[in-house]
DNA sequence: CATTTATATTTCAGACTTAAAATATTTTTT
DNA sequence: AAAAAATATTTTAAGTCTGAAATATAAATG
């Protein structure tokens, strides 16, 4: 098995990273708006289905459990920057919508989070970036194809 | 300012394939070890630091807040994993070591990982990941000079 | 159609996380 | 040396997260 260590060495520096920056977006998120990540990627999940997702929807798309919807949904409800519709027909499910109030708090924090990035990441060339987010993409991509395909 | 978009994609594509890698870490120490991400993060530090850090450096290693190092800390302590050492000369302070008992169990643990990061890695030429570690580090470093320059 | 099984969500207990307040001790000032 | 300031840790309140149990409703089976 070569590269076992070059690989280990890869990841760690990834997580390390990602997480730096993640703990800036964070730290921003809350100085400037009161928010969290969390709530942003709620809110951002959200504002790219206008027509809403059902929880367990919105529990797919942004990767955490049932139990967790219910609780960020809660909050962001009481704040009045997501409402819950019920389903015409089944009377389990519920419709998590954005508000407009919602989305217009997300823009401001989306176009606030663009500017970020670039700021963090404004040594990086373009060239560079597009060079690995394709590689990145194409790892992604691949992985998704072996988990289809072992799901068959 | 050209490039913003693509910087956006690059970070976007970065978060999304480190939480998916991070999230098949985490099923796995769960299922394999009935352990956790952070108690691991933990265990990795105090495994490089023999004599053992006080609280507050273990907080600034793993980058986490006091109070969190003391929740990890009492539970492996329970288990017997690290314990708590007086500082002699300082009332005040305690060092946290890693117990040989806890030594082993990351041992193994660490081997588990290295070979679950190999097989998700696994496609990744040897020569690709070094030099993408290679691209992090360099953008880590020149991070890391800016805050220096920024903190004289 | 009554029973069983499946689905959608919420509730619950427990771990992780932070920022801020509380405690204990040490160091510095006066 | 007493008072004040600084340091080290723990405690607390509240949000985030999970997996499992509980609820409610719908669909399938007999």
């Amino acid at each position: 098995m070569s590269g076992s260590k070059e690989r280990l060495r890869l990841w760690l520096r990834l997580l390390k990273v990602v997480r730096g920056i993640e703990h800036e977006v964070r730290d921003r998120l809350k100085a400037d708006f009161d928010t969290t990540l969390p709530r942003f990627d709620m809110l951002s999940a959200l504002s790219r289905h206008p027509a809403g997702l059902k929880m367990s929807q919105l529990s797919g798309v942004l990767r955490v459990s049932n139990g967790n919807v219910t609780g960020l949904a809660d909050r962001l409800a009481d704040e009045g920057l997501v409402r819950r519709v019920p389903v015409p027909g089944d009377r389990r499910a519920m419709i998590l919508q954005i508000t407009p109030q919602g989305l217009r708090a997300f823009e401001t924090q989306a176009a606030a989070h663009e500017g970020w990035i670039n700021g963090i990441l404004g040594d990086l060339p373009a060239a560079e970036a597009r060079a690995m987010a394709a590689r990145l993409s194409a790892f992604a991509d691949q992985k998704e194809e072996k988990e289809a395909a072992h799901a068959e």
